[in-house]
DNA sequence: ATAAATAATGAGTCATACTCAGCAAAACTA
DNA sequence: TAGTTTTGCTGAGTATGACTCATTATTTAT
């Protein structure tokens, strides 16, 4: 083989390649549609295919199962939604800020795109087996981490508190919210971050000074109560 | 028709209305199982008949389709945690223990019976129909709603925030953290419940400014006399 | 140009949610 | 109590839609 043919042949493996992954991409695609359309259930593979230009059994060359496709379509999201949500986010601003940032970001995202959202606890489900969490979730997921890492490194936020369990609070409460908003069909309410960032506050590292009169019995109180709930427990 | 005769017919015809009702019942219960074990998709009709002793056209009678039997196992599920949860709450407790208590039990049912929680948002989505809430879980809420309403008019919360938004924290964060408890495989964590009534005291009216030295005092005072008593229970 | 390998097709298979004609039991009538 | 009507139950049968696979088409290798 010469150099010449090794190119030739190099380049059409090339668009090849690049053939099969935009059908990929459009299978992709149309389940995407067709899964927010008429939902999981009510989207027929005939109807995937063909809205894809490709024969039925050609998506099964792609996804083994419709539960397979599924998962990919959740995972796609959930990855475009970290690129997202990445590029939402000042790299030069406050920590505070930037959890504002994130949490407009996601909120917005949820309530737009909220079939594929609700459709993300399906992939989660297969059968009997236990719930997991997706690859890509996971990765979502990290762009809150990382904001609160540099704001614990900086000492701007207490450790204390495990970072999984604001984390939860965190998506919880925008999950929660996104679901009241779109049930009754409202839009993004601010509101609803400002409320958030508020109770953010509370991670805050407060120190105890005379400029703070209010902050300092606050934490006071609050220590105190602290000790009554352990003291309870036993 | 003699008196006699009409209350032998009204028996048999309630003893008849029983019998439907345990009919019905034990279909409910025989397909929460199934479905628990199984998933909603590995669930299969035939053998939700079979455990609930009847044929299979008879589910089809009490419920017209498997969605439908679906939503009335969800609708089931959480009737009973309404029970549940309202059996929980001490009445004569403050607003902030009864939270609590509330947000404890919450959290240990969704840990106890994810996989029906997790089937909750099959019932919210029926092919291309909006989700919308389902009318139980709107019922269950209500017991959030209620402490909340009355910690508002004892003047012991502020009312600035929506109750929703706050309610939103509440039930929000505590799915997250049972799903991520669930997944981790570990046990109810009370931390989690600490940290979310943390927050919850932003929400508190706590007199701690100057114009109210003597409420930020009496706060600090009972504080200290809630640990005086546990300390003397011990 | 030809062979080998890879990709695509869609008619056919199979599992299962759901139906319905026939049967059984209960309720009513006299 | 026998006959009649009404109500409830049954499970074999149907329709649908996910998935398969023998065949055909296209690409790669020589």
């Amino acid at each position: 083989m010469n150099p010449q043919q090794r190119t030739s042949a190099k380049r059409m493996a090339d668009t090849q390649r690049q053939r099969l992954e935009a059908r990929e991409e459009a299978i992709l695609i149309a389940a995407t549609r067709l899964f927010g359309e008429s939902g999981v259930d009510g989207a027929r593979m005939a109807e995937i295919a063909k809205r894809a230009a490709v024969a039925e059994g050609t998506v099964y060359l792609y996804y083994k199962t419709k539960h397979d496709l599924l998962e990919a379509v959740v995972d796609r999201f959930w990855r475009e939604l970290t690129t997202g949500a990445r590029q939402a986010i000042t790299p030069s601003e406050t920590v505070s800020t930037q959890l504002r940032e994130l949490a407009t970001y996601h909120l917005r995202s949820l309530i737009d795109d909220f079939k594929i959202v609700d459709i993300t606890s399906r992939a989660r489900q297969w059968h009997s087996k236990p719930s997991r969490e997706l690859p890509q979730i996971r990765e979502y997921v990290r762009v809150f981490d990382d904001i609160m890492q540099r704001g614990i490194q900086s000492g701007e936020l207490e450790a204390s508190t495990p970072i999984w369990q604001i984390r939860d609070v965190f998506y919880g409460t925008l999950e929660h919210s996104a679901r009241t908003l779109v049930i009754r069909n409202q839009p993004i309410d601010m509101g609803v971050i400002d409320n958030l960032l508020d109770l953010f506050d509370q991670y805050r590292v407060v120190s105890l000074n005379d400029t703070d009169e209010q902050g300092s019995k606050r934490a006071v109180l609050q220590a105190l109560e602290k000790i009554e709930q352990q003291v309870a427990r036993w």
